[in-house]
DNA sequence: CCCATTCATCGACAAATGTCAATCTATGCG
DNA sequence: CGCATAGATTGACATTTGTCGATGAATGGG
């Protein structure tokens, strides 16, 4: 089960547990293990796609459609930036897992991917 | 209720919701208003702090403690980086208000924010 | 076949970010 | 007082990131 869908990068277990060697000199006593260093990067690289305002804001649009689908004109017309731009944007929430795209004719439909972002919400409160 | 403690930035509503004036020439139909520009900020704000792999180690490594408390030592003992980085990666996470920093002595203790991840968690999937 | 439309890609640029070495500030101990 | 230790601050640097204008690729319509 892995904790989130990371399309480009390999298949993170759920939080794998690092050594728990403490032997510290200040430091108080261990109650369990932390993450793993590669499930921290992988998790970090999910958190660094969400967060950006305008990403944000291009998953609730796409959220917020009936069909849960959106073309990149619905984005153009609401947020302030620029088309190239909002390409950027997409590309990125399609690379990390959160996006699907669909071209139909002339127009591309960005969809939600179903538990991506449930998936880094349900691994938050645990670390 | 606000989504997330936010000590440094005004308190944010959770999902205020944009205006529902569709009017678009190719987009689908709006089922719900996406979340308020002014939100989408503060949101990423949260989700920036968190988006790195040591901070994310850091926030792990003293959840990881019996009384979910540590030092600045707990952490240069484990991660590979410098001691200015550390501190400054616990600045960034005090500033966000994930941790708390209290100083006894020579030492500096860091505690989780108690439901500051779970704030965060719980906003996520309503996008 | 030519042109308009939709969107992606490229190149450039300024701003933000992560990192470290050097330094500064307390605090505790002889 | 003098020194050692824990940790924060500062300054510098390379890398990454967000943004745009210009251009390219694909599709549909007259």
């Amino acid at each position: 089960m892995t904790f989130v869908q990371q399309p480009l990068q390999s298949s993170p277990a759920l939080l794998p547990l690092t050594d728990v060697t403490d032997a510290a000199a200040c430091g108080s006593s261990v109650g369990r293990a932390a993450i793993a260093p590669a499930d921290a990067e992988a998790l970090a690289r999910s958190l660094k796609a969400l967060a950006d305002p305008a990403r944000l804001r291009i998953l609730s649009i796409v959220g917020s459609h009936l069909d849960a689908e959106a073309c990149v004109c619905d984005l153009t017309d609401v947020l302030t930036l620029s088309q190239p731009t909002i390409s950027h944007h997409l590309k990125v929430l399609v690379d990390a897992g959160f996006l699907t795209r669909s071209k139909r004719g002339t127009w591309s439909y960005y969809r939600l991917v179903p538990g991506a972002l449930g998936g880094v919400a349900q691994v938050l409160p645990g670390l």
